[in-house]
DNA sequence: TCTGGGGTCCTAGGACCC
DNA sequence: TCTGGGGTCCTAGGACCC
């Protein structure tokens, strides 16, 4: 199932935002410096160096580091550079699966001897980053994709980690937990609360145990990982099954007139980005964090998937109005919407109740669905049978 | 470390169905 | 009529990642 040699490429830019901006503002280079008004979303390793973190905010990275110099972000710089990088990646193998904007897995298993050996690959895709777009990327190749990960968080910044498959297990064991997947603070804590503090430690423990300390998925994801044990592939062609947008309010106080405003706002970013990708979504989440930092979550799943602002608005409403009298008690400080239940709108899911085989309905109902999604590109539609209700999948018309 | 914005996956209970 | 087993979907919340 696996291959046997190390053939999986993670390639993860280093501290992208600040990187972009250190190339493109020479003055910014060698020097401490962030991106981001508040909050920090990139800091470059020259402030790193001080403490500086990602989500700190400004005030604190300014009493760890008084020369940081901050700018504002660039989103549109960001996410060019990004597709410049992608697209020296999709020139080196077609299996490339993307993870983030600025890092991805590249399985290199099927290129021939042509092309030269992993490692050979990973040398000459680094040269090529830096020449063609300018940026360091840091590298690890191995057999598995957790590793090649693993390796490339290692050997960050600007480097390159190829584990072969007889040191893999010498390589990964003495590392901290934190370096498995899935290991944040909480798994963290609980763990060194019985003495473990490695990944050596780890695979000792056995799954049962681990499973009883963690729970089963946990548990039995972090045993697999602590032996090296991922048979999980690249995958091309993902999507996303979920599309979001949030609002930090600030401390001060806001009336219901002005969270209704700035709710459409969110709904209008999400829908945009639905119809722009051709999703439609069915679950709609409201996200609220209070001044105490407590955050919880409201939703709604509607029974048609649609991308229409007006519907969304609708929905997300009724949740917001539901928690009316508490938001106005306990300072809310941040609003956030997730359309999540993803479908693709060139095959939209109808769900009809069970009474409505009978043809002059379905007719009916495929009209409604035509009439919602601009008509004419539908033309067939083919019936499901399906627990409680029948689906009905609206294909484009093949031409 | 007093907190941005965008995501993913898992769990657990309740409703409902066969 | 009662009870058990098995399954799916929905909702809310937790943890984690970049």
């Amino acid at each position: 199932m696996c291959s046997t040699r190390a053939s999986i490429i993670h390639a993860d830019l280093d501290a992208f935002y600040a990187s972009v901006e250190q190339r493109d503002h020479p003055h910014l280079r060698g020097k401490p410096m962030a991106v981001g008004g508040g909050v920090i979303l990139a800091a470059s390793y020259e402030a790193r160096a001080f403490g500086v973190r990602t989500a700190m905010n400004l005030r604190t990275a300014r009493s760890l580091c008084p020369n940081i110099i901050s700018v504002d972000p660039r989103m549109d710089a960001y996410s060019r550079a990004s597709k410049e990088v992608f697209e020296i990646f999709k020139d080196t193998t077609p299996l490339v699966e993307p993870i983030s904007i600025d890092e991805a897995f590249l399985d290199v298993s099927g290129l021939g001897r042509l092309v030269g050996s992993p490692t050979e690959i990973a040398v000459n895709l680094r040269a090529r980053v830096l020449a063609e777009v300018g940026l360091a990327i840091s590298v690890g190749v191995a057999r598995t994709k957790f590793l090649a990960k693993v390796a490339s968080g290692v050997c960050k910044p600007d480097g390159l980690l190829v584990v072969e498959p007889d040191e893999e297990l010498a390589f990964l064991h003495p590392l901290p937990v934190q370096a498995l997947w899935g290991v944040g603070p909480k798994t963290a804590d609980k763990l060194a609360s019985r003495g473990i503090t490695t990944v050596g430690q780890v695979a000792a423990l056995g799954d049962r145990s681990l499973v009883g300390i963690l729970g089963r998925a946990s548990g039995n994801h972090l045993h697999a990982l602590a032996h090296n044990n991922d048979p999980r592939r690249v995958v091309t062609g993902k999507r996303r099954s979920s599309i979001g947008s949030q609002r930090a309010l600030g401390s001060k106080q806001r009336s219901f007139a002005e969270l209704e405003a700035i709710l459409l706002e969110l709904v209008d970013r999400v829908t945009v980005r639905l119809r722009d990708g051709h999703r439609v979504g069915r679950t709609i989440t409201l996200r609220f964090r209070f001044g105490d930092f407590t955050r919880d979550t409201r939703s709604h799943t509607l029974s048609e998937a649609t991308c229409s602002t007006a519907e969304i608005l609708d929905a997300a409403r009724v949740l917001l109005v539901a928690r009316r009298g508490e938001i106005a008690e306990r300072q809310l400080t941040l609003l956030g919407l997730t359309i999540g239940n993803l479908a693709s709108a060139d095959t939209v899911q109808q769900s009809l109740p069970f009474e409505t085989r009978s043809s002059p309905e379905l007719d009916e109902a495929i009209d409604r669905v035509r009439g919602k999604f601009g008509g004419s590109s539908i033309g067939r539609a083919t019936l499901v049978n399906h627990k409680g209700g029948l689906t009905v999948p609206m294909l484009p018309d093949p031409q």
